[in-house]
DNA sequence: ACCGATATCGTCCGAACGGATGATGACTCT
DNA sequence: AGAGTCATCATCCGTTCGGACGATATCGGT
């Protein structure tokens, strides 16, 4: 029995190879492709594929918020999520989001469409290839936990704000913003400013708007 | 007459794509593969292609330097860029590294095979297309112009280093290292190091090395 | 020969920063 | 009830920063 699959990817480049792998697989049908959210969702509810070859970053949106709206509207279709640069974050994500699997471009195609097999047999489960990989490295903790008010005095700091003007930001005393100015240091393991937004924004604790690329 | 065409990216969903399309198109062959700078000098050697798909991020190097040392090599070769993000920075410096078309990897696929056959036919000149564009966006500056010097000072900044450190890792006075620093902040528009690190960082004229994502 | 940009050095000084340390209230979890 | 975390505030003090000056030397180009 063949599966059906479409493809989500707003490169058509990438689209060709999955194309391909899934070809010479044998195993399955591509019954259509998308390079957008927009065209995915048409083509979902037309096509009723068993399976979705997701990316993650598509030009009107995310396709780790894309794939939970899927989950919910249906249990049964295996969502595979293709991801560029295959972050712990996003794993984890992909995985309450309801994913079925979790695939980094540079795997071997035949992972995809491996993957993808997986997902259409067991829509709500990962692989233990996955988990294992993920818990080993959130074991070793890829950052510090930061707490919410440091979080936001992390991002004030990012403004070039002042211990004055954080301060009067958050409505505290002088001291309590240099307090957590310090506690940050602390976490970030640095001495000063620069070094800490920089670790910070290493570590993904710090969200650039749009910072050009 | 058919050329032959050897394509490097460490993705192998995208040299799938890559490899569809050429068969697609029935005026190539693809002669190899390669996954990494290593194989592509071996592959290149022996197999003489007269183009080459050449990805700009490869995990052993960088796939502009790789297009200059190509270039010197063989005047002849047709060299074609492919990247992720098309920054015009990127396109400029594969122009400058003797590239013969310049495609981002969201472009349709058809592209890259033109881009290919422009490329075999006049390897040392990109298409009016490319050339436009480029200059469009150079025109409008994205930054303010850094000297050398204030570029050296800016690194250094960021890694979370005090004027002493500087100073001492420049063999320069801390007066200048100052200096330096005041001027910065008079082109990035910023009193302090955090505001001059996010503008700069915002502007693209800081490279982060792996900033997670 | 002159001008502009770049890079170098210097002084002075108020403002801001960073470190060390201690204390209090609220909250959760056991 | 006690332990732990979080958030709040405080004082003290040496270090560093950032601004505002001005000065010299070296280039490259008109």
């Amino acid at each position: 029995m063949t599966l059906s699959v479409l493809l989500v990817d707003d490169h058509e480049l990438i689209r060709q190879g999955l194309r391909r792998a899934f070809e010479r697989d044998g195993g399955f049908e591509v019954v259509g492709e998308a390079g957008s959210l927009q065209e995915a969702r048409r083509l979902l509810s037309q096509l009723k594929p068993n399976v979705v070859i997701l990316d993650v970053r598509l030009p009107d949106g995310n396709g780790l918020e894309a794939c939970r709206q899927l989950r919910s509207d249906d249990a049964e279709i295996g969502i595979v999520i293709l991801t560029m640069y295959a972050g712990d974050d996003q794993l984890f994500e992909a995985l309450e989001s309801g994913a079925s699997a979790f695939v980094p471009k540079n795997a071997p195609s035949e992972d995809v469409v491996a993957a993808a097999r997986h997902a259409a047999s067991s829509p709500r489960s990962f692989t233990a290839a996955d988990l294992s990989e993920a818990m080993k490295r959130k074991m070793s903790p890829t950052g510090p936990q930061l707490t919410p008010r440091e979080r936001e005095v992390l991002g004030l700091l990012a403004e070039g704000l002042g211990v004055a003007q954080i301060s009067r930001q958050l409505f505290i005393s002088e001291s309590t913003a240099k307090t957590h100015i310090s506690k940050l240091y602390d976490k970030l393991g640095s001495g000063n400013r620069a070094q800490a937004l920089m670790t910070a924004l290493k570590l993904g604790l710090l969200k650039r708007d749009e910072p050009g690329l």
